[in-house]
DNA sequence: TACTTATATGCTTAGTTGCTCATATTGTAA
DNA sequence: TTACAATATGAGCAACTAAGCATATAAGTA
């Protein structure tokens, strides 16, 4: 293992935490998606969204396939639901919490 | 709830990815510890670990109280411990399957 | 062949992050 | 009071990130 601990968790994270990627899995929750579905859905620019898929596939978070013009991309690995759902969970938790402090 | 979706989630994954900071969140695994127990097991500088507690404190992943001339840091909900934990389980896959690959 | 659609990428710019050094703050002890 | 120990913070800088625009590539169609 080279350099600091955790250098990989921590990159994994990194990939996930932008609004847009989040969105874009959360997208392809349901399966496998193309990119010219995915980028109407976001409303964001579309090289933007290129962006943002590009590195979630460096990461190997999603994987693609090419199918005649089109782009698809999906989930490697459905844990990744896991992280972003228990992270609702935390957060639910914490805005409870100050919630019944101003009570 | 203001802005794109996903932002508050996008902010927890953020604060987390960092080799220091997940490496703290480490060490807190067996219980709160204080600022002057944190620095030596990180080998870092002590104001760059003032930050990375004061970031994850800000971010409501850590609390913290204070004893005498010592600030004693703990984390908040468990729940971040799946996270990562979650999180190395992916990677470990992600990296068996690159190795059966070169098989 | 030329044209179109789908996606990726080079470039630039603005904003953010992380680090270090030095200093400030807070609490304890003499 | 002065001195000290533990922690936090301001300033400055280098490195990185995200966004947009324009353009490039790739694949299909006429």
């Amino acid at each position: 293992m080279p350099g600091p601990k955790f250098i990989y968790e921590a990159e994994l994270f990194k990939a996930i935490s932008h609004p847009t990627r989040i969105e874009i899995l959360q997208l392809l929750r349901d399966g496998e998606k193309c990119v010219c579905d995915i980028v109407p859905a976001l409303e964001k620019e579309q090289s933007n969204v290129s962006r943002h898929l590009g590195l979630l596939r460096k990461e190997g978070i999603l994987s693609s396939r090419k199918d005649g013009l089109k782009m698809i991309y999906r989930v490697e690995d459905p844990r990744v639901f896991e992280l972003i759902d228990t992270a609702r969970e935390i957060l639910r938790k914490c805005w409870e919490e100050k919630r019944e402090m101003l009570l």
